[in-house]
DNA sequence: TATTTAAGTTGCACAATACCACTTATATTT
DNA sequence: AAATATAAGTGGTATTGTGCAACTTAAATA
């Protein structure tokens, strides 16, 4: 009996595979996320629980894994092209009762302005609930609450030293609605001259030649010049009592 | 006929879950990454080639992603508790012949002195290669070219402004030997001076008391405060003509 | 017209690094 | 033994980017 080369060796038995993002904004005054409702099916893990939004690769429709969170963040805000980056993969035997699992999380920055919430398939309802340190103020499905502050870590650590929060806002936008949402992730005060250094040195902004009125002095409006990546300034901010 | 709840759907199809390492070392000054050889076997995809060490998670052994990777740095290194950072995951439909796949990108820093390398069950070979650039001097399977230079970009980043470079050394070094691998990493010559200004103000290191002979004046051996993690400094390093 | 307020600017202080010259310790050469 | 070479190690000024505080400017309002 001759034998067949053997073909090779796969895993029978597979961890499911995941993408959850975390889709932050900032809406009046506050860093908000995008939560979603799980299904209220008793047989489904977490019923009626908020979670971040996400779901299983879907290994017929998407090409990557990047592709799958687009999709995912399109299905749920109708935003095409926002920020989006990976943060981590996690993964291990229990953080789905379902069976060993790996999650891979994305951060999403957008505008709040240009988003209508759509309730998914596999969705109840989707609504911004606001962050208050590391946490939001209703218990996650999963290991939600952790990749929430992974996905916040990762936004905070990152805003010391780049111009990330220029997503989330609509371009045309003045330097003090920017200086706002640097303060309001940072949940410090930023000093208003060393901020506008930094911008002006780095100019990675371009003024549009028109202004806004606010009541006072009218500020003038700017526009990214590169909308794809963030600029990196060459320190951290850090008030002097570090 | 009464409808039974259904269970939850769960993808009968789940990509292949894998963890891939890419094992750094400085080696002759030169950085060295640990390749190993795939099997011949033609059912095997990309027989024979060079690849990083890495493999299927084993559902029912590994009880985390990072549990996966230690394993498999143990398994091929004998090195047990290195510096181990998690780059990214990278996942595609086409990224293996196999099928959907998501691959996990640990980066390891050993010193290579204490190494014993060990030709694992699914690789003939292991072996260390000299990096020029950002690529490595033979072919490597699936996408492992473009997973190597996504942890030489992590590593060389993180120089920058953390003491990753000490994880490359056994203790105790001393400071011109410290200064030599951030050289090799960088591929540039730091300014000696600087160079210890920003070590001793942060003082992660500490004097033994002890010398080592080198030929010419003995330089003192230092040892880390801190063997967990790494000491990030205020500034990036970089020349002025940049 | 004066006042208020937010937008925007200017200038000096300070901290960490770049760069360069110098001193020190050891081995080697004369 | 003294001079020399070389690598280890130190000190001092220049430069850069930020922190901080006072100032000017432009509009709305009293």
């Amino acid at each position: 009996m001759t034998l067949i080369p053997s073909p090779a060796q796969l895993p029978t038995v597979r961890p499911l595979v995941t993408v959850d993002l975390a889709i932050l904004t900032v809406r009046e005054h506050r860093l908000h996320v995008l939560l979603v409702r799980r299904p209220t099916e008793p047989a489904e893990p977490y019923p009626g629980h908020w979670a971040l939004p996400g779901g299983f690769i879907r290994v017929g429709t998407d090409q990557t894994l990047l592709d799958c969170a687009q999709r995912k963040l399109a299905e749920k805000t109708g935003v095409e092209s926002p920020y989006l980056e990976q943060v981590a993969a996690v993964g291990s035997a229990d953080r789905d009762p379902r069976g060993w699992s790996v999650t891979h999380l994305y951060l999403a920055l957008i505008p709040s302005n240009d988003v209508i919430l759509r309730a998914g398939a596999n969705a109840a309802a989707a609504e911004w609930h606001p962050i208050e340190g590391d946490r939001v103020n209703v218990p996650l499905a999963f290991d939600h609450e952790s990749l929430l502050a992974l996905a916040l870590d990762r936004l905070r650590a990152k805003i010391e030293y780049t111009s990330l929060p220029a997503f989330l806002l609509v371009e045309p936008f003045t330097l003090p609605e920017l200086q706002h949402v640097y303060e309001v992730v940072l949940d410090r005060p930023v000093e208003k001259s060393a901020f506008r250094k930094r911008l002006f040195a780095q100019d990675f902004i371009e003024a549009t030649g028109a202004s806004r009125e606010t009541g006072k002095r009218p500020a003038a409006l700017y526009r990214l010049r590169y909308r794809d990546k963030p600029v990196y300034f060459p320190r951290t901010f850090s008030p002097r009592g570090d």
